[in-house]
RNA sequence: GGGGCGUUAGCUCAGUUGGCAGAGCACCGGACUUUUAAUCCGUAGGUCCCGGGUUCGAAUCCCGGACGCCCUACCA
């Protein structure tokens, strides 16, 4: 590591040996606080200074030290914990000149400590505690960035994220308020009478999503394994067992491109349900969106990311494929949605690739893709894909080239993706024959021939309608975040290079 | 993949026409009992991303490479 032929960290490393000369341990671990900074500042934020100086409770603390400044007989010292700061007033009179010179000299920016001692506020006003004894538990060799200017280096944040944490308290608050979110989908699903599930993460074929797969090899089975694009054929599966509302949290891998909104391996919610339609799951998912907003913002439904602001309070627009297409492109009328030629000459004129063996139905899509996702600001439901996009989703009764399927989207961007799922396996059969055909076509994202999912098909699954939400593009969105690395506590980012060993 | 920008002290950054490698903070020594970017005085700290080339002389110019960021294309 760069360590080598530092100051700062060999005169650290020296200190710590200092310490243990003297018999006491740089990294000791036996300090217990019995508060947190928090805490305190509940408890006695609104007191002024003469109430506080009749507090005789004595609180530990214990936490980081994130600032240090030093007078003559006095130091005061921000102490960082889980729940916030609180500065430390270590005084000579109070702590004893051997315990106020150790804190003076031997502690740094950085070291981890613990301190007993009393509420108090300072001239200037600042609720602090009055240390009556210091412990020194951890030592930092590494100097934090610099105080001011912090650590704005985003390659830096994202690979040494510990520091990020450490000197970025908003930060925390993004992955705190992560989990939150997580949390509160948990409880939607469970209060929905939906069990959760956790289903192979190792695919001996990657189906449930158009999508290229990391793969990987098993030596004990010699078989090749990839890691999953979607846990869809599983969680259907479940359906199958009777299982009738599943969901699950967890990470999806796709082999693809890296981006502001694509990390390889990402968080995906998908939960199913029998004997609903997919309409019924944008009331769902209407739903679950309203009380994650509520959870993060409170009943102001209103959000705002980037220069924007999402308005969650009305009833979000639902419009079919072709409609918001018809509505985007002038010089398509009314009948041409599905009219090939039509379609493709416009994929042409705004330089997309055309296939030869691709129908209106591939074409329509990507024409919506390109004309009309970015424009989906405020939150909306887009219904009515075509069956040729959609090869595990159910036929619409009345129309049999479109499925019973919506994506729904925000700020130009897709957050989900449901529909009432295929359950006639002779159907499924033949769109993964199809599949196959796209495969062998080239087309490297097409979803391989899954035998066992249509075994399980023909035992019968239930009627149900499924969904799949991005939970770090919903965090990206609930946070305020651009991008996507910054959801995600440690993205994928090239090796460090010239780190050989 | 294509285009643009960047990489200099622990951190944030300057560096003029090619002429001794710089500042602030952090660190170290000193002063200071109410600071919160503490202040003041003093010291120390460099593979100028890497490798070639041009030149008397390169952080600076040229070529190649690595890494990062932004825009763009594909995927959620």
């Amino acid at each position: 590591m760069e360590s080598d032929g530092n100051q700062i960290i060999a005169l650290r490393r020296e200190k710590a040996a200092r310490y243990r000369e003297e018999g006491a341990d740089p990294f000791a671990n036996d300090f217990k606080p019995d508060a947190t900074t928090a805490k305190i500042r509940d408890l006695y934020g609104e007191k002024d200074a003469e109430a506080l100086a009749e507090v005789e409770t004595e609180y530990a603390l214990a936490g980081r030290i994130l600032a240090l400044r030093s007078f003559g007989n006095m130091a005061f010292l921000d102490l960082a914990d889980r729940t916030g700061k609180l500065q430390i007033v270590a005084s000579k009179k109070v702590l004893g000149p051997e315990a106020h010179k150790d804190v003076v000299k031997k502690w740094d920016i950085g070291d981890i400590v613990g301190v007993v001692g009393t509420p108090t506020r300072t001239k200037t006003g600042e609720l602090s505690i009055m240390a009556k004894s210091a412990h020194f538990l951890t030592k930092s060799f590494r100097p934090l960035p610099e105080k001011w200017h912090g650590l704005t280096d985003m390659d830096t944040r994202y690979r040494q994220r510990y520091v990020d944490l450490i000197v970025n308290p908003e930060v925390k608050d993004v992955f705190l308020t992560r989990s939150k979110v997580v949390a509160a989908i948990r409880r939607y699903f469970v209060g929905h009478d939906y069990t959760e599930v956790e289903t192979p993460m190792m695919h001996p074929l990657a189906g449930g999503a158009t999508a290229k797969p990391f793969e990987t090899y098993h030596n004990a089975l010699d078989m090749p394994l990839f890691l999953r694009v979607a846990p869809e054929l599983y969680l259907k599966r479940l359906l199958v067992g009777g299982l009738e509302r599943v969901f699950e949290i967890n990470r999806n891998f796709r082999n693809e491109g890296i981006s502001i909104q694509h990390n390889p391996e990402f968080t995906m919610l998908e939960f199913y349900q029998a004997y609903a339609v997919h309409t019924d799951l944008m009331d769902l998912t209407e739903e679950l969106m309203r009380e994650l907003v509520r959870e993060v913002h409170g009943d102001d439904l209103t959000l705002p990311y980037a220069q924007e602001t999402i308005d969650f309070s009305k009833p979000f627009p639902r419009l079919t494929m072709e409609e918001a297409v018809l509505a985007a492109n002038d010089d398509l009328s009314e009948g041409d949605t599905r009219n090939r030629d039509k379609l493709a000459a416009i994929c042409k004129r705004i330089g997309q690739e055309v296939k030869a063996d691709w129908g209106w139905g591939k074409l329509l899509t990507v024409v919506f893709e390109e004309t009309v996702e970015k424009s989906l600001r405020q939150p909306t439901f887009v219904h009515g894909f075509p069956v040729e996009v959609s090869p595990l989703a159910r036929r619409n009764d009345k129309d049999p080239e479109i499925a019973d399927r919506w994506e729904f989207f925000i700020v130009g961007r897709e957050h989900a993706n449901a529909f009432s799922e295929l359950n006639d396996p002779d159907d499924q059969r033949e769109r993964f024959e199809a599949q196959m055909k796209a495969k062998a076509g080239g087309d490297e994202e097409a979803q391989p021939f899954d035998a066992d999912y249509i075994r399980a098909l023909e035992y019968g699954m239930p009627p149900a309608a499924g969904c799949g939400i991005g939970i770090d593009r919903v965090v990206m969105l609930l946070t305020n975040q651009p991008s996507i690395r910054d959801v995600i506590l440690f993205p994928h980012l090239r090796p460090e290079s010239g780190r050989g060993e």
